[in-house]
DNA sequence: ACCTGAACACCGTTCAAGT
DNA sequence: ACCTGAACACCGTTCAAGT
């Protein structure tokens, strides 16, 4: 058979990519290497290519998976306010489960952002915020990139490096507080 | 004399930081390698280090001699409103001008923030805007970061990628809008 | 079908030696 | 003081060969 120097069982795409994941958790994607990764699992580094096409393709892949945790708010009927402060919230926590990917994901288009349930929250809510037709594309995506920038920043340290953590907690309040007033101030909302 | 394989002057810091800065626009941080550099200046790669503690050390210079390109607003004072947006252009513009160096700048904390004339400009003019002390600092990062995380989202083609350039302006424009009302409305400015 | 070893074309950086 | 060649410890990936 061929499983050879492998301890019992084959070598499964979910196991890569979990492993993979883990290893970009802890030492960020610069520090995954498929060398390191097939060390990990025991394997042959050539192995890996069987399951994966590239190590381009495998962190696409991760980065999905990470999408795919995305804790979105429901269609519920709360306030619009609330949706998207839950939203930003939602964001910032994946953020902080995987920094090292969020910052990938951040600064590698093809990753979160196309297909995902974000935009569908977003467009709801801005729509129910009286947010005009003609603006809504950019509005979403200026939001969007407004909430990145800032979980960014945060986990880089670029934010909140002056006190600990929950001054940054308050410090992402105030920053969704004008936003929402933003949104508030300049259309008249449909409630 | 120690200036052989070169075509005839010897090595300046200048010179490398130059050419590493073209190298950095043309093909990215990661395009960048010591090996290529040094062949581009025509010199053994090590004498780089002659010059240079360590790559990274030569990307923070990088990262310092484009943040010093910013050009800020003036403290002349014009609303505080019209500044603030000046200051987004400002920052936009560099961030077109150095895309690969921005992104990096925005992923790497220790780079352009901490002495920067930004810092500055953002505390003046939200201070004109009502913004009070307690929020001073919080709201200075928070608005940090959105522009930032717009730019970056721009440069990644996360943002715009319906269009063409001129519905990335308006979408820029829209954003700050949001910004400014959400200022306005959550303080009485002291115009 | 799945795994592997050797090899290729790259990295950043250290160190001892040259002028 | 400044430069260099050889070497070390890494990369991602291809390719032909094994079972």
């Amino acid at each position: 058979m061929a499983v050879s120097a492998r301890r019992g069982r084959a070598l499964s795409t979910e196991e890569i990519y979990l492993t993979a994941l883990r290893l970009v958790d802890e030492g960020g994607v610069d520090g995954l290497s498929m060398r390191k990764l097939a060390a990990e699992l025991d394997v042959n580094p050539m192995s890996l290519y069987h399951h994966v096409d590239s190590k381009t393709a495998l962190i696409s892949q991760l980065c999905a998976m990470a999408a795919n945790r995305l804790e979105l708010p429901p269609d519920d009927g709360t306030p619009w306010q609330d949706q998207l402060r839950a939203l930003g919230h939602a964001e910032r926590r994946l953020a902080k489960l995987h920094p090292a990917l969020w910052s990938y994901i951040s600064s590698h288009p093809e990753s979160l952002h196309k297909e995902s349930g974000v935009w569908q929250v977003l467009t709801r809510n801005l729509l129910a915020a009286g947010v005009p037709a003609t603006e809504l594309d950019a509005t979403c995506e200026a939001l969007f990139a407004f909430v990145s920038g800032f979980v960014t920043a945060e986990n880089n340290q670029t934010i909140g490096f002056r006190a600990g953590t929950e001054d940054v907690d308050r410090t992402f309040e105030i920053a969704v507080d004008i936003i929402l007033a933003g949104l508030s101030h300049r259309h008249s909302p449909a409630t």
